[in-house]
RNA sequence: GCGCCUGUAGCUCAGUGGAUAGAGCGUCUGCCUCCGGAGCAGAAGGUCGGGGGUUCGAAUCCCUUCAGGCGCACCA
């Protein structure tokens, strides 16, 4: 339970004090606006900010916040029109690089302790192969479940599987009148996917199989043994098969994860009931909708929720509300989290709204959507196979390893024939995900697999390489006999390149709780990335075996361990796997 | 029509109201008997879509406008 107080915290706080004493006691808690600086290891842009509403110059602010500074550990100097630059004493960054490697889980606080969020996720559809649609959801919201948890949050992952609707009667009827079609077993997901094709095509050109199918709908809703029975198979072999694709990604999915839309039917009359009986839902050409406030089509008509259709079926947004209640009521959370596409976002706005005037979402609890833009192809329009089909997920994971694979191959190695296979395994998926993660969330990006397996610039493969490298080090210095663990020494100097890496690497607990607040997975992905730079000039810069003295040896040695596992746990949050060797 | 998202270097993208807007790729010029060169240094390349406003200070906040994408009734 040790968690280590980032310096800049610390010097945060230490001018938020300074900066009070300078300021009239209403002014007091001004925010001393701390940021990293290219002049200094810090820069504090407060007193300027403050300057105006206090009255006084900004420079006799600064000053003035300066002078309360002398007892503390940071060290001032007025800059400017009243910037403060701050250097902060060789010895405490020495001694938090050490606190850091020390503590538990490299000090990180458990900041999100107490929260309990429900993260829904991934929602492939039963008897369809997962596809392009479904990888962003997948790999963001799995990522968002690491992090938070890693922050103390008590997190539900959900899995919203489509394993209900009518497709399940055309598709079971189907079944029954071809006995002889096989579609269970070993790799059966593309025949299981070619038998819903076929259905599918059977129910469009055949009239009397359309009618059959919407009897067996009935006999399905109606809880019809021999029906359920089929539907049944049909989703223990789908799932079989998001099992294989969530292994391979490394997604923490399992099972027990599930939460189907077959498990609310029985909650749907109830759902429906209640927004009539609260007068929110109302009949409309038939259906039952709610309507929220401003929502209106291009007709100028209001834009309708549908709950429950004109033939009676419910709409998703049923579903969705029952769902809602559910988390709330039986999850207790405290977050909601919806990973899906931003074509979602209206549909959202219009759920949520209807569940807080029902009452069901109370205002302490917050539901969010979190919506990402669209996987492109290479002509920047949403990508789609050649003949326009979908773009499946394993061709699509195929695809990164066997480019990551032909990569590596280039380079020599001497790693055994199933490691290397490993490593491209980590390396192709990994790149995948990385790309996915590393684009702002909301905006759309194009699948280019050459530029996502780059062994340069800000890509996955570059990431673990670095880690790799780092691990290297270490491995060298074992095998040289060189101690392991030996204490840091606070009295040495810092090299500059030695002073901005470690700094860096102070920073992983904030970059966490960024996007822990904003949802945006990327910010991780930039400050590795700008970690594993920082690594990279140290590492031109400052000998490490070879140093020439034992104690700069053992402090550079703690560099690179506290690099080598910041590196690591920043990939595993991402859910990318950190090879020893590459 | 209304709403949401996006416009930043040739390309792909970062950028918390702070000092000179940064990376990667590409281009050009250098460097090293290099602990993994999958490296380093430097150069060139920008009306931050346009225009107003707020502010001591705006890529960032507000308004407006242009361009692109997406959404807006019974699929989920």
């Amino acid at each position: 339970m040790s968690h280590v107080v980032a310096i800049k915290d610390q010097v945060e706080a230490a001018v938020q004090a300074a900066l009070s004493q300078a300021l009239p006691a209403e002014l007091a808690g001004t925010d001393p606006v701390v940021r990293r600086s290219d002049r200094a290891d810090f820069q504090a842009n407060g007193p300027l900010a403050a300057a105006k509403r206090a009255g006084r110059a900004p420079r006799d602010l600064a000053t003035a916040t300066a002078e309360h500074l002398a007892a503390s550990d940071v060290d001032p100097e007025v800059s400017g029109p009243g910037f403060l630059n701050l250097t902060v004493p060789t010895p405490t960054i020495w001694r938090q690089v050490a606190a850091r490697l020390a503590a538990n889980d490299l000090g990180i606080a458990p900041t999100r302790h107490g929260e309990r969020t429900v993260i829904d996720y991934s929602a492939p559809n039963v008897a369809k192969e997962m596809h392009v649609g479904h990888l962003r959801s997948t790999i963001i919201g799995d990522t968002l479940a690491r992090v938070l948890a890693h922050l103390g949050a008590e997190v539900t992952r959900q899995n919203h599987v489509g394993d209900w609707g009518t497709q399940f009667g055309m598709l079971i009827q189907f079944i029954d009148e071809h006995p002889e079609r096989t579609w269970q077993g070993e790799a059966s997901m593309s025949a299981l996917d070619a038998l819903y094709r076929a259905a599918r095509a059977e129910f469009n050109q055949d009239p009397d199989f359309a009618d059959r199918s919407r009897a067996r709908v009935v006999a399905l809703q109606s809880g019809d043994a021999a029906t359920l029975a089929t539907w049944r198979e049909l989703v223990a072999e789908s799932e079989a098969a998001f099992q294989a694709v969530y292994d391979r990604l490394g997604i923490l999915l399992t099972l027990d994860d599930a939460d189907g839309e077959s498990r609310y039917n029985a909650d749907l009359p109830g759902v429906v009931d209640e927004l009539v009986a609260r007068g929110i839902a109302v009949d409309s050409d038939g259906a039952l909708c709610a309507f929220t406030d401003g929502v209106v089509g291009p007709d100028g008509d209001p834009v309708p929720l549908i709950v429950r259709k004109k033939d009676g079926g419910f709409g998703y947004a049923a579903t969705d509300l029952a769902t809602l209640r559910l988390r709330v009521d039986e999850y207790r959370a405290t977050r909601i989290l919806y990973v899906v596409d931003a074509r979602q976002a209206l549909h959202f706005r219009m759920v949520f709204d209807v569940a807080r005037r029902a009452g069901w979402l109370p205002d302490d609890v917050d539901a969010t959507h979190v919506p990402f833009g669209t996987v492109l192809g290479p002509d920047g329009k949403p990508f789609k196979t050649r003949d326009g089909g979908t773009v499946r997920l394993t061709d699509l994971l195929d695809q990164a390893v066997a480019r990551a694979r032909a990569e590596l191959a280039k380079k020599d190695h001497d790693l055994s024939p199933e490691e290397f296979e490993h490593i491209a395994q980590a390396a192709g998926i990994g790149a995948v995900k990385y790309a996915d993660l590393s684009n702002t969330r909301t905006k759309d990006y194009v699948f280019d697999v050459d530029r996502m397996v780059a062994l340069n610039g800000n890509t996955g493969v570059y990431l673990q390489y670095a880690h790799a490298r780092v691990r290297s080090i270490l491995r060298k210095a074992a095998a040289a006999g060189i101690p392991a663990g030996r204490p840091v020494d606070p009295a040495l100097p810092l090299h500059p390149a030695e002073r901005a890496l470690a700094l860096t690497l102070d920073e992983l607990a904030a970059t966490l709780d960024d996007v822990a607040g904003t949802l945006e997975p990327h910010r991780l992905c930039g400050y590795l990335f700008g970690l594993a730079r920082a690594y990279t000039e140290f590492y031109d810069q400052c000998p490490v075996l070879r140093a020439d003295d034992d104690g700069v040896r053992a402090n550079r040695l703690a560099l690179c361990e506290l690099t080598g596992r910041t590196l690591a746990t920043g990939l595993d949050l991402l859910g990318i796997a950190a090879p020893d060797r590459m």
